[in-house]
Parts: C-alpha cells; sequence; structure tokens
RNA sequence: CGGGGCGUAGCGCAGUCCGGUAGCGCAACGGCUUUGGGAGCCGUGGGUCGCAGGUUCAAAUCCUGUCGCCCCGACCA
C-alpha cells in the first residue's frame, strides 16, 4: 500500500497523498474541479447539517437561485465588478452542432445559437439575488428578509488545490436585508459569531476572529469579517467570512423600502458563506502522517468495530457481539461501522480506518468477550482503554468528547506556541525567512499600501484586526508610522 | 501565462542517458495454511508506456507538437 509523505517532508504532498489515501476526493477530466468521494461528501454533509440547523434556528429559510447570471447584472455593482469579472465562466451559445473533420464527428458551438445576451456562471450571488429583493421588498413590513442558499459557484482561478480551491466549490450564502445600518452590522457579527462557533465547538479548531483590512475586503462590502484558522504548516487559512454591505447592494439594485416614519429609504445588506474549503482546512489542522483525523463532531462515521476471530465459532459469537454493542452505541453517538470482512486481518483494518480518520476503534476477540468488555483505541493518541460492556455506551461517550477536546487544546497550543509578538522589522523578516513563520503580532499604520509593501516583501499578509487585540499605539513594523495597534501577520492560503 | 519536476498495471515506482518489442513491490483473482498491529507459500490475470505525429529494420527510450498533474512565481481568497 502507498505510503502517506510525512509532513516534515513535503507539507504539501502529505495533504494530497492524505486526500487520496482516506478517499475524500479525486481529480476529475475537467482542469480544476474536484470529485468529492463519499468519504469527503460525509464529512460535507454533516457541515451543512450542522450550520443549517443553527442557521434556521437564528430565524434563517433557504431558497435556491439559479447558476446563470446575467452579463450585465455583474457590472451594476462598480467594486464587485472588479472583483469577480476576472475569474468568471461565460456561456454564449445555447446548441451544440455535430460537424465531420477529416471523417471524425465533433461538435461545436451552434453559431445560429449564440445567446443575445450573455451569462455567467456565478462566482456568488449578490448580483441576482439583489434584483430579486427588489421585487420582494416595498415595506419595512417586508424587512428583514434572512435567506440562505447551499449552491455551488465557480470561479475560474488560475491555481487550484483540493478542497482549498477548486473552479467550482460548494458553500452556502447568506444574504440578508434590513431596515436599519445596525441591525445590519449585528447580523454581520452574529454570524461571524456563529462560524467561530462552529469552527471552535464543533471543529475543534480555534480561530481568530476580526476585522479585514480595506485590501482584503469583499468586493462590495463596507467591512468584511472573518475567521482565521493555523494549519500544522504554521500558515493561516480564512475558514468563513462575514461581509456588512451597507447600501451598496441597495443602491447598485435600486432596493427602497418605506419605513414606519420618514422617507423612503435603500434597506442595508450582509453576506455571509462557508465553503468546502473548510473541509481542506480541516484536514490540515488535525491530520498526522498516519492520515486522516477528524473530530467526532463532524466525523462520518464516529467508530468502528473491528471483531477478531480465528474460528468459525469464534467469528459468529465475537460479530453477534459486534451487533449488539453497535444498536446499543448508534442511537447515542450516531453511525458505527462492523467491519467483519473476512479476506482482512485486523492488522490491516486498524491501519485502513486510522487512514480514514475514523476517531475511535472499538477492538472485539474472544479475550474480550470472555472479560465482558472491549478495548477502545482512540485515532488521534492511540490511547488504550478497555471498558466493560456494561459501561461501553458511556464509556464510547466519554472517550469521544475526551477526543474533541484534546484535539481542540492541541490544536489551540499549536497556534499559541506559534503567535509571536513582533517588534521590529528584522524580526518580522526572520520568522517569515529564516524560521517557521506562524502569527505575527504587530503594529500596523492602518496604511493600505505599506501593507501592499509587507506582502510583496514577505508574502505576509495582514489575516484580519482581531477584536481581541492589544490596541496600545506603537510604531508600523514596517514604515515606522503610529499604529492602529497590533495586527495579525501572516503567510496565507 | 513564465521557471522547474513528473506522466510506464488499481496504487507506488524501476527501465529512458546508451533504441532491440516491458518489469518490481503492494493490491486483485484461485488454492492451502492463517487471523489480538499492514500474514505466508504456490499459482493466475491485468499495461495502445498520457496523447498525436516524425526518425528508424526496430521507439517506453531519440525528435516535434500537445494534454494533464505537482512545486515555485504571476493571479486569487
Amino acid at each position: 500500500m502507498a505510503d502517506i509523505t510525512k509532513r516534515s517532508e513535503d507539507y504539501s504532498r502529505w495533504y494530497q497523498d492524505v486526500i487520496r489515501e482516506a478517499e475524500l476526493a479525486d481529480n476529475s477530466p475537467v482542469r480544476g474541479c474536484m470529485v468529492i468521494r463519499p468519504n469527503g461528501y460525509a464529512i460535507w454533509e454533516n457541515i451543512q447539517a450542522t450550520l443549517d440547523k443553527r442557521f434556521k434556528e437564528l430565524g434563517h429559510v433557504n431558497a435556491y437561485f439559479p447558476l446563470l447570471i446575467p452579463k450585465s447584472f455583474l457590472a451594476k455593482e462598480a467594486e464587485h465588478v472588479d472583483g469577480f469579472a476576472k475569474e468568471c465562466a461565460i456561456v454564449t451559445h445555447h446548441r451544440l452542432k455535430q460537424v465531420t473533420r477529416d471523417g471524425k464527428v465533433d461538435l461545436i458551438p451552434d453559431p445560429d445559437s449564440k445567446l443575445e445576451e450573455e451569462y455567467i456562471i456565478r462566482p456568488t450571488s449578490e448580483t441576482v439575488i439583489w434584483d430579486m429583493y427588489r421585487k420582494w421588498i416595498q415595506s419595512y413590513r417586508d424587512l428583514p428578509i434572512l435567506i440562505n442558499q447551499w449552491a455551488n459557484v465557480m470561479r475560474w482561478e488560475m491555481r487550484t488545490r483540493m478542497f482549498l480551491r477548486t473552479t467550482e466549490f460548494l458553500w452556502q450564502e447568506g444574504h440578508t436585508a434590513h431596515a436599519t445600518e445596525k441591525e445590519g452590522r449585528d447580523e454581520t457579527l452574529q454570524m461571524l459569531e456563529t462560524y467561530r462557533w462552529f469552527a471552535e465547538d464543533i471543529l475543534a479548531m480555534p480561530v481568530i476572529t476580526g476585522t479585514k483590512t480595506a485590501n482584503e475586503r469583499f468586493a462590495g462590502a463596507v467591512e468584511t469579517f472573518s475567521i482565521e484558522a493555523m494549519m500544522q504548516d504554521n500558515k493561516a487559512l480564512q475558514a468563513a467570512t462575514s461581509h456588512d454591505l451597507g447600501q451598496n447592494f441597495a443602491k447598485a439594485f435600486d432596493v427602497k423600502y418605506q419605513p414606519a416614519e420618514g422617507k423612503v429609504d435603500y434597506v442595508w445588506a450582509t453576506s455571509w458563506g462557508m465553503s468546502t474549503r473548510i473541509v481542506g482546512s480541516l484536514i490540515m489542522v488535525h491530520s498526522d502522517d498516519d492520515g486522516l483525523v477528524l473530530p467526532p463532531k463532524i466525523a462520518g462515521t464516529k467508530a468502528v468495530i473491528v471483531p477478531i476471530w480465528k474460528s468459525d465459532e469464534e467469528k459468529a459469537a465475537v460479530c453477534e457481539a459486534a451487533q449488539k454493542l453497535a444498536a446499543e452505541l448508534r442511537p447515542v453517538i450516531g453511525p458505527v461501522h462492523i467491519d467483519d470482512r473476512d479476506n482482512l486481518r485486523p492488522g490491516w483494518k486498524y491501519s485502513e480506518w486510522e487512514r480514514k480518520g475514523v476517531p475511535l476503534r472499538l477492538e472485539l476477540g474472544p479475550r474480550d468477550l470472555a472479560g465482558e468488555s472491549v478495548m477502545l483505541k482512540a485515532r488521534h493518541d492511540r490511547a488504550k482503554n478497555i471498558v466493560p460492556f456494561a459501561d461501553v455506551v458511556a464509556g464510547v461517550q466519554a472517550e469521544l468528547d475526551r477526543i474533541q477536546q484534546d484535539l481542540y487544546d492541541r490544536a489551540k497550543q499549536r497556534m499559541v506556541e506559534n503567535t509571536h509578538v513582533i517588534d521590529s522589522w528584522d524580526q518580522f523578516t526572520d520568522l517569515f525567512e529564516n524560521k517557521d513563520g506562524g502569527f505575527a503580532m504587530a503594529h500596523w499604520c492602518g496604511d493600505g499600501t505599506c501593507e501592499q509593501t509587507v506582502q510583496d516583501k514577505t508574502k505576509a499578509t495582514i489575516r484580519n484586526i482581531p477584536f481581541e487585540r492589544d490596541e496600545t499605539k506603537g510604531e508600523c513594523v514596517h514604515c515606522g508610522n503610529e499604529s492602529i495597534g497590533r495586527v495579525v501577520f501572516a503567510q496565507g492560503y
């Protein structure tokens, strides 16, 4: 069996190896696109289920807007065009024509089917949605609108990486409309907090919440907020964003409402999203040289039972016990798999389920049966525990809780250890050029040109201006001017 | 789009410099023995050598073109 490259040898190759070995995804015939395999899709389904439930608890409803967007829509919001025009796929024809060339049948776009107005494949849906909101909103009684959609989008990237940046990806995009500026801002921050909760409590991925700088703001937003996580190679990854769109889209699409009192005004907007990219970060935060590691709360399979036997009699007894255990566990912890394949030995099965990231393994052989107990083995730290049958549900539940917490603690500790207070340009360049990188908490003057220069010199960008930070003024780490306080610099994905 | 690397069996690779008609490990299939950390032995099947041209008696190997993947840039989040 093919081995997995060690993280220390080649991080990027390790990442690809883990995806292949855990059967999360495969390359597609189309450049830059990926096939998400059942093991990978199960993770995404759990992400969807958990987030969707939470969104609905917060009053949101789901809807679906079309994949194709009239080209003219994109042009309506000046900054938005600027941000996305360069990476749009365009539909120009609606029919193919068979032609024969050198005796071979080929298909070409039928010149007679050229579209009068061309369509773009959505890179995001603000424009279609706001075109519809114009029709749906007349008065303050129509507000707020709190719509979310689960969809695919396309951004024609030059360089792609599995999950992290693919030409087509899956995501949810929330689009809300409000009567007041404050309501819009509150919604933006509430959704950012939702993402923080999801990343930390469900994915066991510690994040830094904060405001994006003007340079990094979403095209068309007044303010963009993000959660930023640290990967095991010390690079940062933006795990989700939430945008306060102000009245920019309302103005571009002429969406006005009649307030209870006073004159007609433009409505206030937000949008927020999390994509399949989060699966990439999940892989990179927790996994090790043996393969995928997943926190129990998001794993498709929570536990696998490996029955061990020699004779047919033992097989029957052990498998029956495994069925009983699984039946007890499933209603409490969720999916439990029994691996009773008889063509593989237990050792093979152990390593296979380890590669695939199942958080907990239950080993059940004749010795366990005799002792009326089962052996638990945790994926992430290899800890063994023997639990009596009588306590198995509580024991497994406790172990899953411990794994979840441990993964968070481990990731948090790594983030803390690799976050440095940096006070000079020498230290700054040393960190990113000679040392291991990580997060640099450094003073910044607030100037975008200065920020860009730092990026050009070191590849480090301002990930965000953290909510919780040292606001004491100082000297900008690069230009020496008075700072707005410390911000997080890091090299990012 | 620029620089570098790589495409040979399901996976990982050797063979390419120096042309002679394709091999190794794992996996698969059959059999026997096995089964508490990647089982052993015997046997079997599987590849238009990324694709298309060209040179040659002969091309995985040399030449040209092309497609794809990976890394570094540019681009993007």
